[in-house]
DNA sequence: ATTGAATCGATATAATAATATCGATATATT
DNA sequence: AATATATCGATATTATTATATCGATTCAAT
């Protein structure tokens, strides 16, 4: 796995943020300046946490009067690197992978799914055939840096050892498997059912 | 939220070593025992923690020997309240709900998704129309326990309302927005947008 | 039986993350 | 101009999580 000195869990509250930023300025124009303490509570964090998290992306903030919400969103922006755009492609495109590939939420994040691949053949439109031949081609036009893994399990290895000798910088793995991969490239795994369960046994753990 | 004592990164390995153990079960039968060493250095996490994290739910360890796999997954199972079904209900059958409500990797840990429900018509079977009647229905049949969202996310409070007022007991939520519930419902938020951005944000701060 | 190797559990230490405290500063009010 | 108040940033403290160390236990080999 990448390196990197940024406290894990300050990345996963960034986009959150962000997210909270946007609507505060979609919704509330009016409202050019807002301070920790809002922030803090209508998302539920520590007002110094707040603080801190903040300065590590925009040291702006004034006493008395908060942040600016604009430049805030800014910073956070520039810090997620919404503005350089990043090419992503999905593997496998059964139930799940169809609804990534049509999500249309990323781009808000300067992402972008440039193509889609299955090794069987379907309706939705503008899917290839995964074949290292043709996922090379995409790879010569655009440059790919996330691939997400949408097949089933089984294929799972060999769909990333294709793509990791493209070049693949970093994989978004659905597939319920560990995938092996050389250290330099970075692995984030989703599994829904791990998802469910957790909340599962915290419902049983309440009783 | 429902408080729970159970160290909350330990929760989210749980699932890892149960699916881990599983096939380990399936793919090497003749393996009766294994160690934190071997178990570690699959899962890649450090050699005590795993000791640590198994003590937490099975004290059956032997010096020499190891841990017995089929009494480690039936301990985990326990653990995560597998053996228990729990019914689920999804509301928003788009693209994510439909991959949702037809995902198969969830009976494993003892979750059933028992009704989804739209307020658009589809062409998706056993969907039905959402209305607090319609919903009120199927909680008259099972105990109904986790709500999953996946309407879009101006939707995504009003039908929570209705919900909490049936008594759902815990919420997973895939629209990207705070909801709204009272202290003791568990809400668990899962935007997948942040995490891509997430993903792309290492990339970013790595080079 | 004795010794050696593998492995465990328990305790101690270190690393990471969250929270509390407090002086400094910017505006509003008198 | 002086004072009060909100709010910030920095530093200190506490809580949580992960890792290292070490004695104890179990089996295998002599």
């Amino acid at each position: 796995m990448l390196q990197h000195a940024v406290a894990k869990t300050l990345l996963y509250r960034i986009p959150m943020y962000l997210e909270y930023l946007m609507d505060i300025h979609e919704n509330e124009p009016s409202l050019s300046h807002i301070s920790s303490k809002k922030i803090s509570t209508d998302l539920e964090l520590g007002e110094v946490q707040v603080r801190k998290d903040l300065s590590r992306v925009c040291d702006k903030g004034k006493p008395k009067i908060g942040y600016n919400v604009l430049e805030l969103i800014t910073h956070l922006q520039d810090y997620l690197g919404c503005n350089q755009i990043q090419y992503a492609i999905v593997i496998g495109v059964g139930k799940l992978g169809s609804a990534i590939y049509h999500y249309d939420g990323f781009k808000k994040y300067g992402i972008e799914i440039v193509a889609g691949y299955d090794k069987k053949e379907n309706d939705i439109p503008n899917i290839q055939f995964f074949s290292k031949e043709n996922v090379m081609k995409v790879f010569q036009t655009h440059r790919i840096e996330i691939g997400i893994i949408c097949v089933p399990k089984e294929e799972a290895q060999e769909v990333v050892d294709v793509l990791v000798s493209l070049g693949i910088k970093a994989i978004w793995n659905f597939a319920p498997i560990r995938l092996k991969v050389p250290k330099h490239i970075f692995v984030q795994n989703e599994n829904l059912a791990y998802s469910l369960s957790i909340i599962s046994s915290i419902i049983n753990h309440s009783q």
